[in-house]
DNA sequence: GTAGCATTCAACCCAATGGTTAACTGTAGC
DNA sequence: GCTACAGTTAACCATTGGGTTGAATGCTAC
């Protein structure tokens, strides 16, 4: 999970593009829970939100342990700095890259 | 562009969940370009690197002028930022959340 | 075994994606 | 004007996405 394959990039993306999948990750910061419960704020069908985990387990952003009759779904905060560590290193590539641009630009004489 | 709403996390995450998406921004990383530039590397027609270029705008994560009858292409690294930001924030928090119980269960194997 | 709860699966619906080709809209240059 | 080039739009196609409802699974408790 150190690095990322474009797969791996693809899943994780795309699980953090949808709004309602994002709100059930701030949701598990807080605690593990239940797929009940995590259900339980959200205004959709139970099988929708099983759906979404599912987006989410595919990237590997959340795990899940069986337990009884329950599931205790959790975070997994490793693939979260994957991604994270993607954006950081092109963004701070792109920040400094655009930063000489306009340091030119604006007619800082170190050319 | 500091906060991002909802729908333009979406659009952010969305756009970066697609393998030639983020490859294109690799190339703006190196030097702004025209869409002909752009589109050149990749096995794909002019049509469908318009379509992307224009998913990455939709996300504010290019943007461009017209310069004749070309267009120059460049990146917005500052809304790369703000999902990185939201990424930082959330990783962070789980990752200080997760510390005590990830050390307790499985020692430390981080990267 | 049966009942009941937690969760998933199956089948469907419709909108959106990512790709194509072909037609269209500038703009530059003759 | 006409031609050529840069890029977008239109129309289409196949696949995926997110949602639904209802049946099926799996576990617990009686």
């Amino acid at each position: 999970m150190v690095n990322c394959s474009a797969t791996e990039l693809d899943n994780i993306f795309h699980a953090l593009s949808d709004t309602t999948r994002r709100s059930i990750l701030r949701d598990l910061a807080k605690r593990e829970r239940t797929v009940g419960e995590i259900a339980k704020p959200y205004d959709v069908s139970l099988a929708a939100v099983s759906k979404h985990l599912k987006v989410l387990e595919r990237a590997d952003l959340i795990s899940r342990e069986k337990r009884g009759s329950f599931q205790i779904v959790r975070l997994n905060p490793a693939t979260l700095r994957s991604a994270e560590r993607w954006l950081a290193y092109y963004e701070k590539f792109w920040t400094r890259r655009l930063d000489a641009l306009q340091d030119m630009l604006e007619g800082n004489e170190d050319e």
